[in-house]
DNA sequence: TTTTTACTTATTGTCGACAATCTGATGCTC
DNA sequence: GAGCATCAGATTGTCGACAATAAGTAAAAA
């Protein structure tokens, strides 16, 4: 199921599967939870086989791992973690704007800039609200992704490592300065994409990426060493 | 489940999807086959419970296409598939390899060496056999992405793409002079991460794929234009 | 003849119960 | 007192049956 199909038939696994993600990615089910098949299934008031169903597609997008016989426990959140998925994420964000580069059409190009005027303006008015920046930042995001037109690579990137980096983002949070500097630098990427410039915005987009996690490395430092 | 677990428990579902996997992967099952849930039940004597778990994780390796309410599908090979599919793989083997160039260790290079003077011996006896290419490209190939300890890139190559790659080369093979020709590349790829060259080993590794793309591509065609 | 509609049929989605397995605690042996 | 075996409890894996949805067919109306 790529996240470009259009949504056919809501079943009840796909309704309990994003309410636990969301569960999961805010924090609302902390990291490193044992997940209990019955008392999820008394939660959300439905059986234990669309429940099952859920957990396969969490397991897939890493925010649960399962262990035969043993049950499934909520991810928990590292150092090394980050580090490994930010170092894919770069790469493959960086492919994405390559291709983008080569095929989004004017139009998409177009409507990706209004999305970033629309989001300044909603950014000045909630200065430092930062459920908004990461809002904006997941749009921009998905719609450099999609213009790369390349399904295996939306599907890698959308459905399967982005609810894992919105975790990091939501739980361990921007601050300072980045959220200001996060629009100009979305800006100078969608520039170099619509200068046909797949070099540049591959360039800005891993230095745009690989700013994000030394912040929220830093984050996450600061956490481990003050409490732990 | 990283490729790197260990075999815990082997449960009804993990069986039934090697072999309905390897059933795809060979082509008993065709590209663009209905799946019909009830029939292989039967076929495999279970329940259609740990059936539908397998199909879950089938369709996360895209061997099927599943949409709510309507079934499951095997997936049909397309050039514009395979484009998309090796487009990602040397992005990601090229990664693998400059990672594997960082973080494997010397003893590690040397399984990697001994295991190819083992293919190029059975290669000499077995001339042609393609199976036996097949398995030792395989396992070189998963050397490589282990050597990059790099887990989501582990998961993603090795457990997600690999199982479809593996099924256009072996439903579209290999043929004439690659084969021997495959065996000097990996040679140099090896090479390469020994010396610590990551670049250089990018490099390689990204030609190495295109020229199976190529290679497969050819078939695809031929096929296309013989055939309908 | 074509289109629409109702119906039949088969398939998928969901449920509750049973079997197999793991976890934790209790008691026994050394 | 420490370590191991055994057992109770709970949890996961699997099963068969029911409910909801989709596909195909035949009949009726335009």
């Amino acid at each position: 199921m790529l996240a470009t199909d259009f949504k056919e038939a809501i079943t009840a696994a796909d309704r309990v599967l994003v309410q636990i993600r969301t569960a999961i990615v805010e924090g609302e089910i902390p990291a490193g939870t044992k997940i209990s098949e019955p008392e999820l299934a008394r939660r959300y008031d439905l059986s234990r086989a669309p429940l099952r169903e859920a957990l396969a597609r969490l397991e897939r997008c890493h925010l649960i791992e399962r262990t035969p016989n043993a049950g499934a426990r909520v991810v928990k959140l590292s150092i090394e973690g980050l580090r490994s998925l930010y170092q894919l994420r770069e790469e493959l964000e960086g492919l994405a704007c390559r291709l983008a580069a080569e095929h989004m059409t004017e139009q998409e190009i177009a409507e990706v800039r209004a999305l970033l005027d629309q989001h300044l303006s909603t950014q000045r008015v909630r200065e430092g609200e930062s459920y908004y920046q990461e809002a904006g930042d997941v749009d921009f995001h998905y719609r450099v992704i999609l213009g790369s037109k390349n399904p295996y690579l939306i599907n890698i990137l959308s459905d399967e490592l982005y609810f894992l980096v919105r975790m990091y983002r939501v739980q361990l949070g921007m601050n300072g300065p980045r959220v200001s500097r996060a629009f100009d630098e979305h800006k100078a990427i969608i520039n170099a994409i619509a200068n046909r410039d797949g070099e540049l915005a591959d360039l800005l987009m891993r230095r745009h990426i690989a700013a994000s996690k030394r912040n929220i490395e830093q984050q996450l430092l600061q956490q481990g060493t003050s409490h732990g």
